[in-house]
DNA sequence: GATAGCGTTTAGCATTGTCGAACGCGGATG
DNA sequence: CATCCGCGTTCGACAATGCTAAACGCTATC
């Protein structure tokens, strides 16, 4: 008796191999980057495709992701509690410290964009829901590492990349970040992910106390930080905000 | 030989049903639905949730949408030509109209929200890309339908909801307003999904001058509208828009 | 107008997913 | 506190199911 089912693992495999190249793929690159008979993935495909979860290119017969696959992502977000009760409290947040703010959860192994409120000025800004940053240098994700078993684990088993002078991705460093973050129960990263940005970040509980989510600030260094430091009022209103929706969650008093 | 592959096309309706169903379901309920049995569900299930497409309450079992949806969803957007190519078009559109511009794209029996630029003023709105609207009631709607053939075979088909009083339901009265908006080449909304909210649209055309979408802003009618009707500087801002995308795609002068 | 590559279809085989029944567990119930 | 029902899960056998390999038609290229 198998464990999983193969035909579901590979559609599963092919729509993250859509997902991954930028361009839409044909027919003959997805079935040989997988490995498999040709027959085989157009059978795959074929289905996906019927099911809306892939779409056909009618020009050149090459395959990319569906219609369905965004229709079903934004469900997933109207059923997500974490995210329903964040809501308001993310939007006073942006609000008092004139910041975005984002609502993160541990996906596979960083951490997945689940809320994004716009910094409250004029400027054009993209929507970041659905995009995944890294666990060893953003804040969200040390604030998971910090306080989700299971991210610790992934944080130690993922290739830590250097995205600026100052990731941090020597193991022995990254523990010792993820230490000092959990003895001051929030974290920040200081142009270790993008330059000039910073962001602070603080864990969510629920009910059962369980790490289940991190909601942070991000913004350029000149505005969020003083003398090299994020300044102590946003950590103070991050951790205030992750305070009030665990309280929300159902999480008792700290 | 099979047309499709059974075990996803179950898988797909597992997943279609949790996004249906407006809260976490149970094993028992998923296998009755489909008409499956418990086993058989559970295995699709569990290859499901390895994979992150549906995730398991610990507390009660149950089975809900996983997170992998929504990054999957996201990167259907990044892919997309026709959002790409409009971004910068409907920006200018939401300001110089003021109202809200929504970007549709034909999915299933419906108009899939692929791309949406608030209004700008600083008051609270939602995001509702991934979104549905129906066909027969909307601006989008009717301007698919008259446009693209696969659209209008679904209109046809498609249970027509009365939404508001001013709702056009009976096939016959739709079917001459799909033929005015072919004629004036775009389609109004006054109070026929929502009341008090009014819409225009315009069709997208690509490089095959195919209606690939329709662009158009939705606001409260005291606004848009003058003489129960809609502005007529609002109608010519819509048609520009998508003449503008549609160059963008490659379509020819029109 | 031959060739090479594409996406697609075909047929047969055995692997694979399905089924019905039984298991262990937790929360209702008396 | 014992009982029972319902849940999600596991088991093992069967045959239907989806896989493989080869051949097909097509378009684009040289």
């Amino acid at each position: 008796m198998p464990k999983h089912i193969q035909s579901l693992e590979r559609a599963a495999a092919m729509l993250r191999l859509l997902a991954g190249g930028e361009r839409r793929l044909g027919l003959s690159d997805i079935a040989s980057a997988l490995g498999l008979a040709k027959a085989t993935a157009h059978g795959i495909l074929r289905t996906l495709q019927h099911e809306g979860f892939v779409e056909q290119d009618p020009d050149s017969g090459r395959y990319q992701l569906g219609a369905e696959l965004l229709r079903l992502g934004t469900t997933y977000l109207d059923v997500h509690e974490l995210r329903a009760r964040a809501l308001v409290w993310t939007d006073d947040l942006a609000r008092s410290s004139g910041e975005a703010v984002y609502l993160g959860v541990l996906h596979q192994q960083g951490v997945l964009i689940v809320h994004h409120v716009f910094r409250p000025d004029d400027s054009r800004q993209v929507l970041e829901v659905g995009a995944m940053q890294p666990l060893h240098s953003t804040s969200l994700g040390k604030v998971l590492s910090a306080y989700d078993p299971v991210a610790h684990s992934e944080l130690v088993e993922v290739k830590r990349e250097p995205f600026t002078a100052r990731t941090v991705t020597e193991l022995e460093d990254v523990e010792r970040v993820v230490d000092e973050t959990r003895s001051q129960s929030y974290a920040t990263d200081y142009e270790e992910t993008w330059d000039g940005v910073a962001s602070v970040a603080a864990p969510v509980f629920d009910r059962h106390r369980l790490a289940v989510g991190a909601v942070g600030i991000t913004g350029a260094v000149e505005r969020v930080c003083r003398d090299g430091e994020l300044r102590a009022e946003l950590v103070a209103a991050v951790r205030d905000c992750a305070r009030s929706v665990s309280r929300d969650l159902g999480s008792g008093p700290f």
